[in-house]
DNA sequence: CAATAGTTTAGAATCGTTCAAGAGAAAAAA
DNA sequence: TTTTTTCTCTTGAACGATTCTAAACTATTG
């Protein structure tokens, strides 16, 4: 079962925190939320804005992907150590990442599974596991 | 069991490669790999060197730490998307990262098992996997 | 020892990202 | 509505991690 009208969830959810409703802010949530999930990194998504001529500041992009991700919209995903990707599906799953292509894809939730887990380090507790799956052209 | 003189085998590594054992390559390598396996950042090693007298410039660790990962005697590991860490444990592990110390800590192999796999994406082969149990302070 | 090929260095450059201050827009108060 | 307050956006500067450049240096080879 999938998410229905993923674009009205997120306008919802943007009403239901503090984040003011502005031009730049609902443009980005219709880019972002309007069709499947998907990734994207703060220029990624600044040209695409760009392309359907909505005029944000990359500094907006930035704080923008931010309070999304802070409100619980977007999730960010950690496989490169020079960018941030973002990641439209915020539920518990995976990710697949082509070093090459740069590319990143969900792993369906539920498609990996991790059996045992060691204790956490001594006065800390688990916040969440990451499973990312390097591939590389064949 | 664990694998026994370490910086020896390093050293030996080292003269494997096409790499000179040059005064910087030697010092880190000793740094690297005298002790217990450890995760170091290029800043992290560069004050380590000169907290030990030896004078390497920044731009040598970082190549330092390229080469020797290249030879297989580190392995990079991705868990913060602004600094890269290094991990002088080679062998297939995963870790614990603590988001707050920023400090990474191994994860005995074994002690974690991913069950299913998804198929890659089509026209890929998997390079790796890597589990990364991000925790906070209780 | 001389010649060559690989290495190191300081400092400049680059990249992704964040910060700062003023201009602008939304919400709240009057 | 108008005023006031608060938040947001923008540009451009600043930043931290990393890479590049070109010259000085060092290990290896002949």
């Amino acid at each position: 079962m999938v998410a229905t009208r993923p674009y009205a969830d997120a306008l919802a959810r943007l009403r239901a925190t503090k984040l003011r409703p502005t031009r730049q802010r609902l443009a980005l949530a219709k880019l972002l939320f309007s069709g499947a999930d998907r990734h994207v990194t703060a220029e990624s998504l600044h040209k695409e804005a760009r392309a359907n001529r909505v005029r944000v500041s990359l500094a907006t992009i930035y704080n923008t992907l931010h309070q999304f991700t802070r409100a619980g919209m977007l999730r960010e995903v950690i496989v490169d150590s020079t960018r941030s990707y973002f990641d439209t599906n915020t539920s518990h799953h995976h990710h697949f990442f082509c070093e090459q292509s740069q590319l990143l894809e969900d792993i369906p939730s539920g498609a990996v599974s991790v059996g045992t887990l060691p204790p956490p380090p001594r006065g800390t507790s688990i916040s969440r596991i990451d499973v990312v799956i390097r591939v590389h052209p064949r």
